[in-house]
RNA sequence: GCUCGGGUGGUGGAACUGGUAGACACGCAGGACUUAAAAUCCUGUGGCCUUAACAGCUGUGCGGGUUCGAUUCCCGCCCCGAGUACCA
């Protein structure tokens, strides 16, 4: 053969590697252009955010997956759309530039190059020329070019969909506004608009039209509560607080009341609920999403207020429970406080708004159900009962649902019965549950929240079931014109801005205080150059500090930028069309591609992205500029790769808790005192280097001075002298430095990063080791113990494994069989580098197929022994079902399978390798590729065509019948598949192992499965 | 608390719609080749009883049920992981 070649005697996975990479970027192999000839397959991985950290072993589980996916849709005959790019705006750039004055700019882009030669290295085929990145004026013009779309349009309730805001002021000009409109109209917005006729409307002066209109618009500017993190400068979306601090950084969050650009997500609610039906998402992810729009069925009920002009509207969905209302509960922040406080209650309402609202988020979060309230004063009126019910204040209503207001049923409502219970409010029970639960008790211990039974005390609706009742009351209270029947969702509005410098501008401009936004053909506005990335003095963001930056000279244009999801909410449609100059992509392109098949990402993202992506997929379908309204039909989560920690046990100062080092002047000896503390493990210690001698004498070859001048900076005790880890704290060491658990300290003292390090001091059984050295104090081991634990992964844990190394030791291939093998793709698991030799093992098997020990070429023409011609297809039909299952930890085990049974068959026939290497090449396409190669073929193994499976290779005439008596198994027994189920009887009931088990008696029963099972009752 | 996952050898994991539990791989043990090592190959490997084989008993978190037959289905419980948290 002609080609160049190296050393065939074994398997050289760097050069096959690097010459393969070489030449897919040389021959852009994986370059897709639309082909109407072929049916398209769009597989897309989520999007990274390229870290400083780079790649660890768990990023490209994914990757590798949609790789071999994308692959193997190719050698279907699909035309495969497999993009790849970076989500580059975001905070830790920022942060950095921050710190160190280095534009992020420059950042992002060496972490991108790294990022890129990390995924090359593993042999990821994706089509590059359609790279994208987010930070880029290319793509970020069509970002806010979708803003603008969002800004000019309104949602239109009676169509159903996102409309020109042009429709909405036609509608205006014809006629007018009023509060019935509200079919027209979204979520809470009709309160804040006072109503108004056509010809109003047209009278109105352009300010007070255009600020009316901003209550329509997808896109708007209101004042709002929103999370606003300090440390961080800005404000959050609802999804990026967890439990009251950052997602990023952990700082802490409280509420504020700001002017805030915002998208209108709520009025796709109902259609992002609804269509989870249509997609094929993971179950947990639709639960997730189901979770966080909440919709609740009820109703609203209006309460007037004792003696005041005043009402308060509620909402609840147990209108039945009416009869059960004792109280009424307002949010601190409700608006009808002030209005309605009796003068003698003024002074402790006043003290309690204070302190509720000053509250923070983290305190409201860990004081769980710390029950806090304050009475009023005033009472409201029972519209039905005319009772008159105390009005109350309390933290556990919230502002931001419903009315931020409730109907107290302490009976059932846990919520209301812990209030009602901590103030000694009055409890009516008006749902008599079923039998069973009904004991009718006068002082109940718990509310009764189930939606079943039966009403009881409730006037008309007496002897009513539940849902009965439920419909009935809303009946009632939307008679008496005091409420209707309502939907609420907890998902609230999208928080758009940003008070921070690394992301897209928001391309608006300020005139006489309305915002307006950029005409189309100036986009992009591009991200000026700022002096600090930090706050101006007067707390403007850091858009402020742009020298001159002013729409034509005058206006301001908005200095807050969009936050990260806004790149990351449409990357999928411009991977159609990456580089098209006049639109976000294509008609012909978005027509061709539609949407992506398989979305391939980890299960973070589910309330965050994966709900904006939809949103905004949804908006841009309802203007007409898309043909789908589902970004992803299939959506698969990988599980996290978690890492393994060596965690070591440590007090932070020796001298500080167990013991300090003194220079005996006699002996010119350190030593080292350990004297017992109230850790009793210290104790035990001593016990061990032998005997009550509490002072320890410690003969140190070095320089008193080195040793003692130095502060230890920590000491650390062997995991098997830790009996309760209460009184320690654990570190992490880093990983590369242990060994079986136990500290390698060679590698630990020569180590590089160990400048924080050197000073510590770690207690073994038999002695101590510091600096380098080991100072034996008694009989024990001279070894360390680490503790080892399963967390994530990441550099700040010390327990990252980068694929690199895995790649430079055993190659791409390897590491990505490896990564497959593992386990079920959907699973975490933590990652353990030892099992890897397996597939390493299984590649070089397959190359001896080829290529004997004296690097002899093997393979011959012969026709294929029916044996071989078996062990073929079953593979071929297990790992196409395996790979459309994405199950491709099993199809790995088919190719080990394939691999010894053909090696056991001294298999070197042509056709069966052909096949089995283009049926492989999808998980190792360098092997494969360089296989197919050897095998004579010209062109890459990705144009081949996946061998089609031919069942009659498998049929059997015979079956090895496994026979069992009373359903345990006791023999073997061969038998013709074609036999009928009475000669199949007649012959177990000759074998000899049968006989012996029925021990004469007759058979009761015998079951024959044809080629399963054969079950004989006695 | 609620929701969704998940509990199978020393380890990662496999088992189609109920039909031979532990495929495949790691690890371990023994052996072959080698002066030796690496690499490679072979054999064994859930537990228990038995000198050993044959055979047997037991075994998929725990308890019960349905069934000729249950890792798989049903009921109750325990444990682990993830998400979520006063949403009226």
């Amino acid at each position: 053969m002609q080609q160049v070649r190296v050393n065939m005697t074994e398997y050289q996975f760097s050069e096959i590697e690097k010459k393969w990479q070489q030449r897919w970027a040389a021959q852009k192999t994986y370059k897709t252009t639309i082909d109407k000839d072929k049916p398209k397959y769009y597989v897309l991985d989520m999007f990274p955010y390229p870290s400083g950290a780079g790649l660890h072993v768990g990023h490209p589980l994914g990757y590798i997956a949609s790789d071999i996916v994308a692959r193997y849709k190719k050698l279907k005959g699909f035309n495969v759309l497999h993009p790849m790019g970076y989500d580059a705006f975001g905070l830790p750039a920022e942060q950095y530039a921050i710190q160190t004055g280095q534009h992020p700019s420059i950042t992002t882009k060496n972490n991108i190059e790294r990022y890129r030669q990390q995924l090359d290295k593993i042999g990821l085929g994706y089509d590059w020329d359609r790279e994208i990145k987010t930070c880029d004026p290319e793509y970020y013009h069509w970002t806010q070019w979708i803003f603008i779309q969002l800004f000019n349009s309104w949602y239109n309730n009676e169509t159903n969909k996102a409309e020109s805001i042009q429709t909405l002021i036609a509608h205006f000009k014809t006629k007018g506004f009023h509060e019935s409109h509200h079919s027209i109209l979204t979520g809470n917005i009709e309160h804040s608009i006072a109503s108004f006729t056509a010809e109003e409307w047209e009278s109105f002066p352009q300010e007070k039209q255009q600020d009316i209109l901003l209550n329509f618009r997808l896109a708007y500017i209101n004042e709002a509560f929103v999370n606003w993190c300090p440390a961080l400068g800005t404000v959050l979306a609802n999804d990026e607080v967890k439990d009251g601090v950052s997602e990023r950084g952990g700082y802490p969050v409280e509420r504020k009341l700001m002017k805030q650009w915002s998208l209108r997500i709520t009025v796709y609610a109902e259609r992002l609920l609804n269509d989870l039906d249509t997609i094929e998402w993971s179950d947990s992810i639709k639960e997730a999403q189901r979770n966080w729009i909440g919709k609740s069925v009820g109703s609203g009920v209006t309460f007037k207020v004792d003696n005041l002009p005043l009402q308060i509207d509620v909402f609840t969905t147990r209108p039945d429970t009416i009869f059960g209302v004792t109280f009424i509960t307002l949010a601190p922040e409700h608006e009808l406080i002030e209005q309605l406080t009796t003068a003698e209650y003024k002074t402790l309402v006043d003290e309690y708004v204070h302190y509720a609202k000053n509250r923070s988020e983290r305190e409201r979060q860990t004081e769980v159900r710390k029950i806090t309230g304050q009475f009023t004063g005033a009472y409201a009126i029972h519209p039905f009962s005319r009772k008159k019910v105390p009005i109350w204040i309390g933290d556990y209503v919230l502002v931001g649902y419903g009315t931020g207001a409730v109907m107290g049923v302490p009976a059932h409502d846990n919520r209301d019965f812990a209030f009602a219970k901590h103030f000694g409010l009055e409890i009516i029970q008006v749902v008599h549950a079923a039998e069973a639960i009904a004991n009718n008790q006068k002082n109940l211990e718990q509310s009764y929240d189930a939606k079943e039974g039966t009403l009881i005390n409730s006037d008309f609706l007496n002897g009513l079931e539940v849902k009965a009742a439920i419909r009935k009351a809303i009946e009632a209270i939307e008679q008496k014109g005091i409420g209707e029947g309502k939907i609420n969702y907890r998902l609230r509005d999208a928080v758009f801005g940003r008070q921070r410098y690394w992301g897209e501008p928001i391309p608006v401009y300020y005139k006489e205080g309305l915002p307006c936004v950029l005409p189309e053909n100036e986009l992009p506005l591009l991200l000026p150059e700022v002096n600090k990335y930090l706050p101006t003095e007067d707390g403007e963001p850091p858009l402020a500090r742009a020298h001159n930056w002013k729409y034509k000279g005058q206006y301001d244009y908005e200095h807050t930028t969009m936050p990260g999801w806004a790149g990351s909410s449409w990357y999928f449609l411009r991977y159609m069309d990456p580089q098209n100059k006049n639109r976000f992509a294509g008609k012909d392109e978005v027509a061709y591609w539609q949407q992506v098949d398989l979305y391939l990402g980890g299960s973070e993202h589910a309330t965050g992205h994966l709900l904006y992506v939809r949103f905004w997929t949804k908006f841009l379908y309802d203007l007409g500029l898309i043909p789908v309204n589902e970004p992803a039909k299939k959506l698969v989560n990988q599980g996290m790769i978690q890492g393994i920690s060596e965690k070591v046990f440590s007090f932070f100062k020796l001298d500080y808790s167990i013991g300090a080092l003194d220079e005996d002047s006699s002996t010119g000896c350190s030593t080292l005192s350990l004297y017992s503390s109230q850790i009793v493990e210290v104790d035990d210690y001593i016990e061990k280097l032998g005997g009550q001698e509490k002072e320890i004498k410690l003969t140190i070859p070095e320089p008193y001075d080195s040793f003692i001048k130095k502060d230890i900076n920590r000491t650390f005790l062997s995991a098997e002298l830790v009996k309760s880890t209460d009184n320690f704290q654990k570190i992490n060491l880093d990983i590369k430095l242990i060994e079986n658990n136990k500290v390698n300290f060679k590698k630990y003292f020569e180590s590089e990063n160990s400048s924080n390090q050197v000073n510590n001091l770690f207690l073994c059984e038999g002695g101590i080791w510091f600096k380098g050295k080991f100072h034996r104090l008694g009989e024990g081991s001279n070894e360390f113990k680490t503790s080892p634990e399963v967390e994530k992964m990441s550099k700040s844990k010390w327990n990252v494994v980068n694929p690199d190394e895995i790649i430079n030791q055993y190659g791409a291939d390897t590491l990505r069989l490896y990564e497959m093998f593992l386990g079920p793709l959907e699973q975490s698991k933590p990652w353990s580098t030892q099992g890897i030799e397996g597939t390493f093992r299984f590649l070089k098997k397959l190359w001896r197929l080829f290529y004997n020990q004296n690097g002899e070429w093997l393979v011959t023409d012969e026709t294929p022994a029916p044996a071989e011609l078996k062990v073929l297809h079953k593979t071929i039909k297990k790992v196409q079902e395996d790979i459309e299952n994405l199950s491709f930890n099993t199809s790995v085990s088919a190719f080990m399978v394939c691999v010894n049974e053909l090696s056991d068959l001294k298999c070197s026939n042509r056709s069966v390798l052909s096949d089995l290497v283009i049926l492989l090449s999808p998980f190792a396409p360098h092997i494969c590729e360089e296989l197919w190669e050897q095998l004579g073929n010209k062109e890459s193994i990705t144009n081949a065509n996946f061998p089609v499976h031919n069942p009659d290779y498998l049929a059997e005439s015979s079956f090895s019948y496994p026979v069992s008596i009373n359903g345990k198994v006791r023999v073997n027994i061969e038998m013709d598949l074609s036999l009928e189920s009475k000669e199949v009887e007649a012959l177990v009931l000759a074998d000899a192992t049968v006989q012996k088990w029925l021990e004469g008696k007759q058979p009761k029963k015998v079951i024959h499965v044809k080629g399963r099972i054969v079950n004989v009752v006695v």
